[in-house]
DNA sequence: TTGTTACGTAACACTATGGTTACGCATAAG
DNA sequence: CTTATGCGTAACCATAGTGTTACGTAACAA
């Protein structure tokens, strides 16, 4: 709803599912996959400025998606599974909907229903 | 450019990550994870507005994350994994970043980029 | 010291998102 | 038929998100 805050208090850390829900975060990703990167790296290998870059890196960073470590002047960016292993716990539960075959889906839901019994707050 | 429409863009299906960013979306998906749900069933479980369910439904169901049945002048929806498989494989390559432990992060990164040498378009 | 390089942050504009209320359409029931 | 129910859509408003340019700071090099 309306929080009404409107001060800039970024202590919230942002969540992981927003982090990769913009497509240039996940390319980030997918980057730093086989190698560290500074954000200059970065910044060359799309087609947006470097404080965009940037910005979207707080972000990764703050989610517990990426790992910052310095060097010199410049800032090496590395995967942090954390994040990423938040959102795969999330979606563990699912995975039996098509883990199992879908020609019976109702049982399965079922199921679930009985591992889970109250997860929802 | 778009000056007096830029409404409704929204002919291009919404992706998964995009569906799953927002909270609500993903508490409905865990409720029809334990039964079929109707947008008006949906709408009494939450504290916002039907219209807004089914916005949100709407989303959902475009992302191919849930699936719609009708039944007399009733909307059933269930989970329909295709849109979360789509996730999981994004995913599952860096699953070996949290299974495979954190003391040699930099070798599995080498691994890793051996194995899809280059996936980025 | 001065100059270069690398980087993040501030300030701003535009778009996207998510909420509301009001309305229209389809089906069921009387 | 008329009336009630269930649901989606349209119109509107407030906030969050994403890009830009301009600026400030920290670490090297000379």
């Amino acid at each position: 709803m309306v929080t009404h805050k409107s001060e800039y208090t970024d202590d919230a850390a942002p969540d992981g599912y927003r982090a990769i829900a913009d497509p240039t975060r996940r390319a980030i990703l997918d980057h730093l996959r086989h190698e560290e990167l500074s954000a200059g790296d970065l910044a060359r290998r799309f087609p947006i400025s470097r404080p965009a870059i940037a910005r979207h890196v707080g972000v990764l960073k703050r989610a517990r998606l990426i790992r910052e470590r310095r060097v010199a002047q410049s800032r090496r960016y590395s995967l942090d599974p954390e994040g990423l292993r938040a959102i795969d716990d999330w979606l563990a539960p699912y995975r039996v909907f098509w883990s199992a075959r879908l020609t019976d889906l109702k049982s399965v839901a079922e199921e679930m229903a009985r591992n889970d019994k109250d997860e929802e707050t």
